[in-house]
DNA sequence: TTGTATGCGTTATCAC
DNA sequence: GTGATAACGCATACAA
């Protein structure tokens, strides 16, 4: 069966008429190889149809050839679409991905890290800031090369490459602001382990604060991401008196869930109540109203997480901490609110 | 660093006082362990912090932890939905996710399918029924348990979970029929290489065949899956005079584009044009109108994998073909033609 | 430039 | 039940 008569180096090397060193080498690229010998090698591979061992290979040259990604979440198209243009551009790196998902649980998170690191990933990415300090550790006990993105902290233990979430939100609000709003609710996830959730939060209260506009506990519904969270979140709020006049919302799960609700109770968008999003979904701009919302650059940190960390695993230096524009996508779900 | 001291399998055994046999049996929940053993071994690996080493246990065992899923691409949220929850239930089964996307080009597929193989997975997932014939052979040649999933063939060759493409298609275009159109279009992805959409067009064609509504050639656009595509479809099917009254789309990406379109061009839906989707994402129910779609059951079919290539994996007998209902979801994007 | 010989850290096959 | 010890298949330091 498997076990019968697989082609292995040894075979390749004596049909060649070589040593098993002269295949390896031919095989992993090594320099100081005469054409002839390549040649020679390569002919007696497609002759057997030789195709190397992944762990016998991972085994001696300590390197797996994949590293490991560790998401909260699938399911937020933000985050797939930033892991389909890491796998794409990881294949350029000759190089596989390993996915966990931890659903915002940090004990998760550390413990997907600790199988992947096992299973002996040659790096890691991870997302955001907030990680148990055991996750840490672990990375720098293996020397593995790792990467944290999704944030723009400068932190000398944590390489990233990321965006501001706090000054994007703030002008979020700001932009509420300067239309008239005054009664501003906003719509969070719970903010522990989650620093972007934390920073945008602080983002939005930054802008209210320099502007006066006060925002009392009652006006801050904490939910996890989703729809009926969204949804759910906008009930709550409606049942204020006097109700928000515009809601700023997490992320745009977040507030589809509230523009959902709001339309089945009957609420005019924008005209009777704004809402802002967070990382412009595809799906954003058919919201109706379009959903004003920033633009989280998912793609491009998928490609650039990939050029930074095949260049960490091998020794190469990359710029510790890469900040990326997130811009400000203003459409039509933001207006002046209804003159009393 | 990385290999100062690392502390292995023997100085656990020497720790311990046993051979590296038993620490291996105790690690590995062998049979006929006695109890005093175990404890001893567990309370030396404890005290050592000692963590096997994924490569040298896969050369060993022959197995590496861990399967490979092919998806033509992460970008859409039907497929990563379905990743999340299949990457969710194998680590109920101990069991990591190694992941690659092809962006529907068998050929690429091909290839990688052949360095996961090559990788060592234990076992393999790949999405729909069409490949090419030398996928079948590599996984037959390793003897690697393998899936297929998001069609309903019931091919010896492969195993599948999924689901019937072309009834809910069929019964679409039997809704849109019944609904007194009789000039209906159709938006499709190539169906070269793509089974599921060959599947839903032919279900498309029966209904409309069936009912002797005619379906020429200039009615059927064929675009790759995207929203932009599918707005520049609808450009492409509006000059047609007489103009179609219904659009069925390949999936509901297409038909976010085609109605994005249709609204920009001033083309009120349901009442002027009709329009259908496939998949039922999240958002599909915030178009407006709500989108008439079928329902693709992708945690379904992730949870499912999860368990049957499990079970394969462990050489217990599964379902040969399991096929789950994709249930039509009729909302407001359908509604009778005008009246000419 | 090429060959030889050893090591990589486990698992599994034997005996006991 | 438990302990030696031979695979597992390749990479690489070292020698030539």
């Amino acid at each position: 069966m498997k076990n019968d008569k697989r082609t292995l180096l040894g075979d390749v090397a004596r049909e060649a008429g070589v040593s098993t060193a002269s295949v390896s080498r031919v095989l992993n690229r090594a320099p100081h190889v005469s054409e002839r010998l390549r040649a020679k090698v390569k002919a007696a591979v497609d002759r057997l149809g030789y195709v190397p061992d992944g762990p016998a290979r991972a085994l001696a040259s300590r390197r797996i050839g994949a590293i490991g990604a560790l998401v909260p979440t699938l399911d937020n198209p933000i985050f797939s679409a930033m892991i389909d243009s890491l796998e794409r551009r990881l294949k350029h790196h000759d190089c596989r991905l390993l996915i966990a998902t931890y659903h915002y649980n940090l004990d998760d998170e550390l413990e997907a890290l600790r199988t992947l690191v096992q299973q002996g990933i040659d790096g890691a990415v991870l997302i955001g800031h907030d990680h148990r300090p055991a996750a840490l550790t672990l990375l720098k006990q293996y020397a593995l090369p790792y990467l944290s993105c999704w944030h723009s902290e400068n932190d000398p233990d944590w390489p990233s490459i990321g965006f501001d979430n706090a000054a994007p939100a703030k002008r979020l609000a700001e932009h509420l602001i300067a239309l008239g709003h005054r009664r501003i609710a906003v719509v969070t996830a719970p903010t522990t382990g989650n620093d972007r959730a934390r920073a945008r939060l602080r983002g939005f209260r930054d802008a209210m604060d320099a502007a006066g506009v006060e925002l009392p506990g009652e006006r801050i519904v904490t939910v996890d991401y989703g729809i009926e969270e969204g949804a759910y979140a906008l009930q709550l709020l409606m049942r204020l008196d006097p109700s928000p006049t515009a809601i700023l919302c997490g992320n745009d799960t977040l507030a589809f869930g509230v523009m959902l609700a709001a339309q089945k109770a009957g609420i005019r968008m924008p005209e009777e109540l704004s809402v802002t999003g967070f990382d412009d979904l595809p799906q954003a701009r058919f919201m109706h109203p379009p959903l004003t919302t920033v633009a989280a650059p998912a793609k491009d940190i998928g490609h650039r997480v990939a050029d930074a960390l095949a260049a960490r695993i091998q020794q190469q230096p990359t710029i510790h901490c890469q900040v990326i524009e997130a811009p400000l996508v203003l459409r039509e779900s933001t207006a002046p609110p209804p003159s009393t």
